[in-house]
DNA sequence: ACCCAGGCGGGCG
DNA sequence: CGCCCGCATGGG
């Protein structure tokens, strides 16, 4: 962190930073975590910010560091969702052995709500791949089209998030280099149409149907990336993204193992989970998939 | 070698 | 609507 950064805190409540990031949201394909201070480091467009937790889970502080704080601390509160009463949510979530065992052992672990274009852009890479992958190209994106960011000796010691702008000019072999694979011509797309066509920034958050309708006009999101940008993107806890874990777990936790249609699937959510079934999908993702070979203990 | 990964677009019936 | 297929790449 450079040292004219400035550092503000926030009381926090149910809230565990390691789990959320590591929880395959958007932050974990850019930011970096260190656990020796428990925080995380990550660029809210030309601007580094720190964000450490201390103090606890039940009750603890946040605390954020950053030459424009003002504008990092209401970030962190809407990304980190410091407003939800976790409390209540698991109250209305925590219905089953399942839930009620995800709940325990990431207890505190957080939806995040981050820029929408970047949202988009990360899932866009995510389909068909893997977590540690999607890392890696998101990562290579930010050196190779992000705007360096430099410290006051004039070193670069970061790269913004490219802006759909920034990577007008690559092209599909330029983008197959940074790993993208046969996603590279929906990044493309994505960039043209999202910097011609379609204005991310002004898309309702919480008209799921619009949304969701708007955001699989760009190619290569469909049903499942358009439900992770509205839910991770701009915060509408009805999507409901089913992807190989979610509906994995579902069907073996709430099914006795029988195949479900993602139809099936959201309506089963829908119906138990209502608005909140958002959360419930994160609970789902990340506790089916860290306790995979269990999963059948709980059903 | 083989299988899988926070799926999608296109073609077919 | 449903089903099936190909798709780039790297790690287990």
């Amino acid at each position: 962190m450079t040292t004219d950064a400035s550092t503000g805190n926030i009381p926090i409540s149910v809230f565990d930073l390691r789990h959320t990031f590591e929880s395959a949201q958007p932050l974990t394909f850019h930011a970096d975590y260190n656990p020796g201070s428990n925080s995380i480091l990550y660029t809210m467009g030309r601007t580094i910010v720190s964000v450490g937790q201390s103090g606890g889970n039940e009750k603890g502080t946040l605390t954020v560091m950053s030459k424009e704080l003002g504008i990092a601390m209401r970030d962190a509160v809407k990304r980190f969702r410091l407003g939800d009463d976790m409390k209540r949510i698991y109250r209305i979530i925590n219905t089953d052995r399942f839930t009620d065992e995800a709940i325990r052992r990431y207890y505190g672990m957080r939806l995040t709500v981050n820029d929408p274009w970047e949202t988009t852009l990360c899932f866009i890479i995510s389909q068909f791949n893997n977590v540690k992958r999607i890392r890696k190209i998101v990562r290579a994106l930010k050196e190779r089209y992000g705007q360096p960011i430099k410290d006051n000796t004039g070193r670069t010691i970061a790269h913004s998030f490219p802006e759909s702008k920034d990577l007008l000019g690559a092209s599909v072999k330029d983008l197959m280099g940074c790993g993208t694979g046969f996603r590279a011509r929906y990044v493309k797309h994505a960039a043209e149409y999202c910097t011609y066509n379609l204005d991310i920034y002004k898309l309702n958050p919480t008209d799921y149907d619009k949304l969701t309708e708007a955001l699989m006009e760009i190619n290569g999101v469909g049903e499942k990336v358009a439900d992770c940008i509205a839910l991770m993107g701009y915060g509408n806890t009805e999507a409901f993204p089913i992807d190989v874990w979610v509906k994995r777990t579902m069907e073996r936790v709430y099914f006795k193992g029988r195949k479900k249609t993602p139809k099936q699937l959201r309506r089963f959510a829908d119906e138990r989970y209502g608005k909140y079934k958002g959360y419930f999908q994160q609970y789902l993702f990340w506790g089916g998939r860290q306790m995979d070979e269990e999963v059948g203990a709980y059903a």
